[in-house]
DNA sequence: GAGTGGTCTAGACCACAGA
DNA sequence: CTGTGGTCTAGACCACTCG
């Protein structure tokens, strides 16, 4: 590591060296990179340096390491999510019902699982805001759903529904029937009409963290999604919460639609 | 130091500390922080492993460093982009033609510059597969924008018009006129219905990294933006790179739009 | 036990800011 | 010139995997 020619620090240099080689196809994905020690030896720098730089890849989801093991390279494609169309009733039809996740994961040939828990809960008192309830009480139904693709989980996503809204209604089941959630409102005479998503990224919580094995440098989508009916009120809040470095997010709209 | 609860690492520890700190406003918004050899000191650790601790909420964008003077809490709160006010006609009426960017920044009560490039130039693959035009010669029309806020840099925007389209037209033109380059496709009868857009988080390259004053290790957001016509023609596509840390996207829709 | 990566301390040197 | 943060090397120790 004679020649530092963009200015960069070393562990930076080394780090965009790794990148490029994984990119041209050197190490190929899946496979394992060479132990740090031979990397240090190879590039002329000390096994921290070369440490520091994998921790980069690592953050960027390029690389992850089995401890004990080794280095090796991420093969997976990022997931896409429509946001439009995972809402949208011709993609709840088409998909027989099986939900825009499963469709989503399906998409990638890999086998989607869903764990959902329904409880009364008190909301964040950022949601509780939204829906106009008590951030005091358990003013709310949650269904809290830990998402997997072929066992490797890759979303949390919990919705809160005001318990005055769902309390004792089909919501409140685990399974949520035909159609979906989104289905049930309609049901209630509360059919969402306009649906709000607000993006954010941030490093994961220690609880998000453990879940969805993550390192603490790596980053989230948190998305904060709003169902609201025609006269304007918030029916439901999801917080999803995504490594972002998974998933690639998609979203349409017709180019003159009035704010409502 | 002595006790590390979570089991997590030192310097993440730190970093956890500092973070709830600043979060209970110990450490006052704009305000400086204590040297690393005094926070050393303090929390028992070496020098080290607090500048690495700080290097983590660089990355998040929660403090920045003045090399040579210290470590300042950032004091700037994220700007609010939604994706479909920007292009809807009510909000390009009511702005007065200063165009979306401007709205965003001035409701933060910060002062929006703008400078555009026009020039003839070819455009990455990526956009030449969208806009089905080459990808070798110069194909299209490209509006490079740099933006700033109260002189801060806050984003890229590079848009891509085919030259078939948009050559010796207005939108060749630096001022693009009333309305912005939106009105001039549908001056030019090619209106554009429907909007998509890909979100995507990396780390900068280095010219964006440059001029966009990040370090290597924050995250910009890549928003691949695409205008379509009503009979599925790609006419636009514009390239925004914003860091992560300074913006929230939002994005509303009708909840049972069809895909078209 | 040998091999892997993760971290910490220690000491050093550098670049930059400001008196 | 001093004080600030950024980085590198060096050596050490730990946790985990696998034979």
């Amino acid at each position: 590591m004679i020649s530092s020619p963009s200015g960069a620090s070393q562990y930076h240099e080394v780090a965009a060296r790794l990148r490029d080689a994984i990119a041209a196809g050197e190490y190929p994905r899946g496979g394992q990179l060479p132990t740090e020690e031979k990397l240090a030896e190879r590039l002329g720098v000390h096994r921290v340096t070369v440490n520091r730089a994998l921790s980069i890849l690592r953050a960027e989801g390029l690389v992850y390491v089995h401890r004990g093991k080794g280095t090796f390279v991420t093969e997976i494609p990022p997931i896409r999510r429509n946001a439009v169309l995972r809402y949208s009733r011709e993609a709840r039809e088409r998909s027989g019902g099986r939900g825009a996740f499963a469709t989503e994961i399906t998409a990638l040939g890999r086998a989607p699982r869903s764990d959902v828990t329904v409880s009364r809960a008190v909301p964040p008192s950022r949601v509780a805001a939204i829906l106009g309830v008590s951030d005091q009480d358990k003013s709310c139904v949650r269904r809290a759903r830990l998402m997997y693709a072929d066992d490797t989980p890759v979303q949390i996503a919990d919705s809160y529904i005001p318990l005055e809204i769902a309390g004792g209604t089909a919501i409140e089941d685990t399974d949520s029937g035909p159609g979906g959630i989104i289905s049930r409102f309609a049901d209630l005479g509360l059919a969402q009409a306009r649906i709000t998503e607000e993006i954010d990224i941030r490093p994961p919580s220690t609880d998000e963290a453990e879940f969805l094995k993550m390192s603490p440098d790596q980053r989230v989508y948190d998305v904060t999604h709003t169902g609201w009916t025609a006269n304007g009120r918030a029916v439901e809040v999801c917080l999803h919460v995504m490594p972002a470095h998974q998933w690639r997010l998609e979203y349409e709209w017709p180019a003159d639609q009035q704010p409502s």
